[in-house]
DNA sequence: AAATGAAATGTAAGCGCTTTCATTTATTGT
DNA sequence: ACAATAAATGAAAGCGCTTACATTTCATTT
């Protein structure tokens, strides 16, 4: 017995030719209800599944969509990336997702292992890359999507970064903060990071404020958020509130905080982004910035469906987001 | 100018016939070394690049490895599989990932998926899996292999769950406590789960202490680990220590724990598994078991590399483990 | 009922590569 | 120097599928 039916074993036992067994697959409707039915019914008994490899072959298409992504450890790329694969296989399509850790070099290098395993699609995060990345989408005549970003250069799916960050801001400004600083993510390769700090500085400048020495970068980890809270404090003119990059760099400040003596929020607010898992959990609870993170997967995915069909897309889609205010920060106690 | 090179035009442009360029490519040294060089220059000139579905069609091979996995969500995983996909890439292998949310239905749906898309080897989670599974793989003559767990019925690299859970239990039972509770992930689609409860209750029965209305069961996560807490010291005989299925869990006990205004370890001692990125940060530090996760995929791609050589690998290869001691765990208070 | 066009189906040519088998070329022993 | 053997190469047959094009069938119209 052959372990594995192929389309013409199908084509025989139906007794049509495999053109039309194709046909009943790929574009029933280009069938007949009659021959449909029939092919249906043997390609059940037989368990025929066409082969992926000779299909892509014939048809230049593989019905595969890579993602890649600085990295899986954080929440809100994993979350997001999930969103996207559930969307894909809904309209057949495997994800593959690969991750260079912020490493833009080798950025280059997965989109080349992409195009060559033959992706149907890409889908990328952030507007900035590198050039070689460019030229190598530029022939590539296939879909490309850019995510967590809007750009001007390829359709995006994303969020205003520097708003987000100057949504923070303000809330802090409001509170009636002056000396504001900001721990942010190391911006080198992380254009969501640069614009986020953007936010920020432009949001202190238009209310009238100094920006100097306080901002610093540091790796997006809890350890990072230690590590910036104690250098934004060897500074003898202290700040009373603090925006961080992201969530993890806000819990690692508070923690820290917390234990250098300081009172959260009495002595320092602290403001993160993403409104990761913990911060409703932590003590006090951290306020941050909501991001809709499986949204974004699912239109990203949508998006790239409309594009494989051939149908246009908005050039960017900026999805919302909100504060949640929680204890971590409060009003300047003069 | 044509997009992109095939194999002819390399043959062509190089004076020899194609099955020398394929050769020069995948087995340089069946050519000579003045071919292959030749070859190897026109190769480059020509930025040229096999095409992988032709490859796929003609050797039955794809150079892809599938990844199935219960979620990304929880850092353990995201780590381990990256480790893995590292892995693979340096032997120029591409890893799919897909992952079920511990619905052992939708696994079956992803091997099938990763079967027909031709993947060249499987990499499980797990040893309990759905009937129709095993059924697939059985009919299937290409490499799986099982992570985390160590099992029979297929090659497995992981841990050995039982001792793990073990280990936590005869630590709180070093420290004098004879009322432990287990705060377990479910267990009804993870045998991890399953057995690292089984391995507690072994403990506490060598022990000769009761197991009864000890153990409850959460989601992995830190709501999951505030349940539990709640749950179990709804009951008048509180424990004074607590052994969780995994450090999420044991955050969110802990927590909660505080929130109650237990003192732990006064009060309460807390063990949670895995050694999260967190566990380390929170006051008191969380005691746990350090698990090598990035090793564990760095093995398992070696493994699955040595069956897709054609050479034996070891049935069961089981990874060391060990105690981190932190503050959340302490001698019993009399 | 014949003519017409649309719908359904079949024929067959590849898609780009690997690999068997036959052939040629280099190497070795005597 | 000449077999005898090994190494290097080439010719060509597919791998399993899709799809352009040709052909047949069916429903309409007049």
């Amino acid at each position: 017995m052959r372990t594995k039916s192929r389309i013409e074993d199908v084509a025989l036992a139906a007794g049509v030719s495999t053109a039309t067994v194709s046909r009943a697959i790929s574009q029933p409707d280009r069938v007949s209800a009659k021959t449909r039915d029939k092919v249906q019914a043997i390609i059940q008994q037989l368990r025929y599944v066409p082969d992926a490899a000779g299909r892509a072959l014939a048809s230049g298409r593989t019905m595969t969509v890579g993602c890649v992504i600085p990295t899986l450890d954080l929440a809100i790329f994993a979350r997001s990336t999930h969103a996207m694969q559930l969307s894909f296989a809904k309209s057949g399509y495997q994800l593959l997702v690969a991750s260079h850790n912020y490493d833009l070099g080798v950025e280059v290098d997965l989109v080349k292992a992409f195009q060559h395993r033959g992706v149907d699609a890409l889908v990328l995060v952030g507007s900035e890359h590198h050039a070689q990345m460019w030229a190598s989408l530029k022939n590539w005549n296939k879909p490309a999507l850019l995510t967590w970003v809007c750009s001007e250069r390829l359709p995006s799916v994303g969020f205003d970064n520097p708003a987000i960050a100057g949504m923070a801001t303000q809330h802090l400004l409001a509170l009636g903060h002056r000396k504001i600083g900001m721990i942010s993510g190391h911006v080198a390769q992380n254009d969501r990071a640069a614009q986020r700090m953007e936010g920020f500085l432009g949001a202190m400048h238009a209310a009238g404020l100094p920006s100097q020495d306080i901002v610093c970068q540091q790796g997006l980890s809890i350890q990072g958020g230690r590590m910036g809270l104690r250098q934004l404090f060897a500074n003898p003119d202290r700040p009373t509130a603090l925006l961080c990059g992201n969530d993890l760099l806000a819990i690692g400040a508070l923690l820290e905080a917390q234990s250098m003596g300081l009172r959260v929020p009495e002595d320092l607010s602290i403001c993160g982004i993403d409104n990761h898992e913990l911060a409703g959990e932590i003590t006090p609870g951290l306020t941050t910035i909501s991001l809709p993170t499986r949204e974004l997967g699912h239109i990203a995915a949508a998006q790239v469906l409309q594009l494989l069909a051939g149908e246009p897309v908005p050039q960017k889609s900026l999805l919302p987001f909100e504060l949640v205010q929680r204890g971590s920060t409060a009003q300047l106690s003069s």
